[in-house]
DNA sequence: TTTAATATATGACTGTTGGTCAAATTTTGG
DNA sequence: CCAAAATTTGACCAACAGTCATATATTAAA
């Protein structure tokens, strides 16, 4: 009596392939222009079904949202190496997010999107659910810098928990900024690179233990 | 022969009521769930006439945003004082910065919901005037720190340009954070102060002169 | 003052689109 | 094979951004 498994399997399939046929739309044309019939038409189905799956179009968005971070997610996972000395993933974290903004643009473009919201986060289980099994990329960046403090690496004054935020909206905003910088017509002569580096340059003292 | 002038000045004046009655919907019900019909109930004029004066509703939008923008230059310029020492005069737009984002937080979250936009910047003339004027609050941090660097209190190795970028970046990213903080449960029973004073903690030796 | 020309304002109308729901189709269990 | 349950459909609706022919107000000339 595998049946409710197996349905429960094709609905999770089927929710993953509108999910797929949204990102393919919105990314292509942009959220405000997608319009819900493209989406259905793209993912093969009715509209009417997609609201069986999706209660809006934002929450489509805000699905979309849950998988950046967990492809973000996972790309830590995969770049860290967890026996390295602390200061080293905390180096590697941050060639990761670098990337992820670089090679995942779609995505990280996703979340500046979905952060600058005002209330989005609320009303998303599966974010909620996320965060509280640590499985979404800031706990990962927690965790590290909790190390970092314990083994005196880090300057101890600051709680992990908010230098995570804060380092981590910084940077965040840096690659979005390197990200939208021709739009800054003074910054179009200066890389993306130097910007980024100089970003690192002017925290870096900040975030070590003193000495 | 002042009748050009005067015609002159009386649309600049409807433009502003416009503004002033789509400033009201926009804050008090959110852009996206503001109509047109509503602002231009509030401005006491018909739809139709809004467009002779603005493109579109995305348009009335940007042209908020260019108000946020003079608001705040308009409270450096009052609030830093020209002759004060330079480091001073740093602090002095940073806690300008912060009573911004607070007094005025209708203000500041159209303009970080604004610098999240995609292809918003150009095609706004007013915008790109105020910028060639130096008008902007962005210039005129970019001053300020020219005058630091030139002074020999700040480091010199980045260019004011790309400095003021990256510090705006970061704080924006900050102050949103701290306005927001809410949202992020796991920050609920920290202050805003302290995350904002955290922040300042960790750049601020990364921009002093060494030594 | 009258009038023609120009500038400005109006609101009924249209097309698009997010979201709904009664009916149709498919699947399940007996 | 059939009825009950689950799933899908697409015609339909309401809301709303944006348009435009018409109306009103203002100006400059006669």
């Amino acid at each position: 009596m595998g049946i409710i498994e197996r349905k429960e399997r094709e609905k999770e399939q089927r929710r993953n392939d509108i999910l797929d046929a949204a990102e393919k739309v919105f990314f292509k044309v942009g959220f405000e222009n997608a319009t819900m019939d493209e989406v259905a038409e793209m993912a093969e189905l009715s509209k009417g079904t997609l609201y069986l799956y999706f209660s809006s179009k934002e929450d489509l968005y805000y699905a979309i949202s849950i998988r950046a971070l967990q492809v973000l997610r996972q790309l830590f996972e995969k770049t860290v190496p967890a026996g390295a000395p602390v200061l080293d993933k905390i180096i590697a974290i941050g060639k990761a997010f670098v990337q992820f903004a670089r090679e995942k643009s779609d995505y990280f473009k996703t979340l500046v999107y979905f952060s600058s919201l005002p209330d989005c986060h609320e009303a998303i289980d599966r974010y909620e659910k996320l965060c509280e099994e640590k499985a979404d990329p800031m706990s990962f960046f927690i965790q590290v810098l909790q190390q970092g403090i314990d083994e005196g690496k880090l300057r101890s004054d600051i709680p992990a928990l908010q230098l995570a935020h804060i380092l981590w909206t910084q940077t965040t905003g840096i690659l979005n900024l390197a990200a939208t910088k021709n739009i800054h017509f003074d910054l179009k002569d200066c890389s993306e690179d130097d910007l980024i580096n100089n970003h690192i340059e002017i925290i870096k003292n900040g975030i070590l233990k003193k000495g």
